[in-house]
DNA sequence: CGGTCCGCTTTTACAAGCGGACCGGTGCGGTAAT
């Protein structure tokens, strides 16, 4: 079969490492002709591209499934599809209201069924919400839409597992590891509520996942034995540079030279709420139409903003990492960072809004030291003790206990409940069971705050190290692209000539011979301090690790060899 | 962690330098106040 080069996909448990080339001649054409059929008939697609089917198929046959594609490549088909020819309704869990009703606009208009697709949230009246169940215990709803924070609630399980559904869709799959541990706790719960509903199908979808993040969602969402669908990451008529800065005016003025400069229109990416307005007054009085972007706009400003962007009445949009999902605006020409991400995983998700339409498109990453110490601030962060003796408390009696009561005894709000729940879930102290939460054991209030602010500086060392991987993509001198796409698992390409290192002559200079040591990208390996790991890239002098307790970590290779530090597990 | 702002000091300024306080992103849902 044409059209597979590029894809490949991976069977077994997260930490298996089988990776297969997907099989063209599958023995389930029965399945690929009615997901065809489907496409055709309701949605009026004339085909599916060689990743849908595979993942339609998979779904369809029982497994779970997560995949990742690119934005654009029609991921919401394979939900979309899959549903079509299972029983019961599926189950979209999606981060955003505005991404739900855009989903229910679209389904309602291609199906010319105003109940095939339903969403409940609080931006509704009570009185759509109860219709919106209607239509799902009737059965005419085949999709309902839901943040997680809806799952949270035991009402909606129960409304949900009356309706038998046959399919859970996680959408935007990566906020569970973005967003799980502190600012959405309820995507930490996502998995128990899937055990919950009787663990229907789980199709996990998202367009960016280094491999420990993909690793993340499926431990966190309980996926079992799940098929890995992985498109290719490389976006070669993207454009990288890095322009590196002493002073912060200096920076700012090279900035905003560039984007007059550029082709329009685009996007600018700043790290404060501030500097998106400040930003694009300027660039408003330097003649280009600009708009500023950031969460604490008022929901009609943004709207109108994210309006006039789509329709092209806007040059540039200045915004803070607040703009992005549901954007698919085909023609934006670059993207321009005037300050670091936290992560290579949010700086790629970004600057991947550029050139859609594959046209020639430019990302160039403004790049301060010191701007690392604004992001160091964002990951680090405290629990809160006062709350973990509180809860620990109210868990005192041994018996299971469900969240709602847990709130009412503990006094802690339901919210920030969740939050301490996940921490001592995670420190292994609490257990959820069918009817609620449990202590594992009697535990001291000291022993308690121990282990989760343990857990807390577990999570800090991870993102500290997710962030020094950012500061390796500004400062390498490698070819940009090549550094991308190892971060991604894409090992062994050749420089590509389409970014600042390749311009310069450094990217070849630096390019490393084949590796040949005895490691290999994707291995999982042993380290006698850090415990468990996965080899994330492997060069010339070096190799880099990402750890489960510690994130990741660049080890000399020689070092390695030398002191037998990597064990294969 | 780094920036900005404010107020204090200082061999009395149409000023400058310093130290401390404060701020900084992403969104859901529900409640309180009009």
């Amino acid at each position: 079969m044409n059209g597979c080069e590029g894809w490949v996909a991976s069977a077994g448990h997260i930490l298996g490492g089988t990776v297969l080339k997907v099989n063209g001649s599958s023995h389930s054409t029965d399945v690929r002709e009615r997901a065809a059929e489907v496409a055709r008939t309701v949605f009026g697609w004339p085909s599916l591209r060689p990743g849908q089917a595979e993942a339609v198929e998979a779904v369809v046959e029982g497994q779970d499934l997560l995949a990742v594609m690119a934005t654009g490549y029609g991921k919401s088909a394979i939900y979309q599809i899959a549903a079509h020819l299972l029983e019961g309704p599926a189950v979209v869990v999606s981060p955003l209201i505005a991404l739900q009703a855009d989903q229910v606009r679209h389904l309602a208009e291609r199906t010319h069924d105003d109940e095939e697709a339903v969403a409940v949230n609080s931006s509704q009246s009570a009185s759509a919400n109860r219709a919106a169940w209607e239509s799902v215990a009737s059965g005419a709803a085949e999709f309902v839409f839901l943040a997680p924070e809806q799952l949270a609630k035991e009402e909606v399980l129960e409304r949900l597992e009356q309706a038998r559904p046959g399919l859970v869709v996680v959408d935007e799959a990566h906020c569970v590891s973005a967003w799980g541990h502190d600012f959405r706790p309820d995507y930490l719960r996502l998995g128990a509520a899937i055990e919950r509903l009787g663990h229907p199908r789980v199709l996990a979808l998202t367009a960016t996942g280094s491999a420990p993040v993909r690793d993340e969602i499926v431990e966190r969402l309980g996926m079992r034995s799940p098929r890995i669908i992985v498109g290719g990451f490389d976006r070669p008529n993207i454009r990288l540079a890095v322009r590196r800065h002493e002073h912060d005016h200096e920076k700012e003025q090279a900035v905003l030279e560039q984007v007059v400069g550029l082709e329009q229109p685009g996007l600018l990416y700043v790290a404060t709420r501030g500097d998106t307005e400040r930003l694009a007054d300027v660039l408003s009085e330097r003649g280009l139409r600009a708009a500023a972007y950031h969460g604490g706009l008022k929901a009609g400003e943004r709207r109108e903003v994210h309006r006039r962007f789509s329709d092209g009445e806007l040059d540039v949009a200045v915004a803070t990492s607040a703009f992005g999902m549901g954007i698919d605006k085909a023609d934006v020409r670059y993207v321009v960072h005037a300050d670091i991400t936290d992560s290579v995983d949010s700086y790629y998700q970004e600057v991947g809004r550029c050139g859609r339409d594959g046209e020639p498109a430019t990302a160039t990453l403004h790049y301060r030291q010191e701007d690392l110490g604004l992001r160091r601030f964002f990951a680090g962060g405290k629990a809160d003790h006062a709350r973990v003796r509180s809860v620990t408390s109210a868990l005192s009696t041994g018996r299971p206990t469900p969240a709602g009561d847990l709130a009412e005894s503990s006094g802690v709000s339901a919210r920030a409940l969740t939050g301490v729940l996940n921490l001592l879930i995670e420190a292994e102290l609490v257990r959820e069971e069918a009817d609620g939460f449990t202590l594992v054991r009697k535990v001291a209030d000291a022993e308690a705050i121990r282990a989760v602010d343990e857990v807390v500086d577990r999570r800090t060392r991870i993102d500290e190290s997710r962030l020094a991987m950012v500061r390796g993509f500004a400062e390498t001198l490698r070819c940009r692209r090549q550094y991308l796409l190892e971060y991604f698992g894409d090992a062994g390409t050749e420089p590509c000539g389409n970014c600042d290192t390749c311009e310069s002559g450094s990217a070849y200079e630096h390019d490393d011979e084949d590796a040949t040591s005895g490691f290999r990208v994707d291995e999982r390996v042993e380290h006698p301090e850090w415990g468990e790991g996965r080899v994330m890239s492997v060069e010339d002098d070096r190799l880099t690790v990402f750890f489960e307790s510690v994130g990741y970590k660049v080890l000399s290779r020689e070092l390695v060899e030398e002191k037998g530090l990597l064990a294969p597990e």
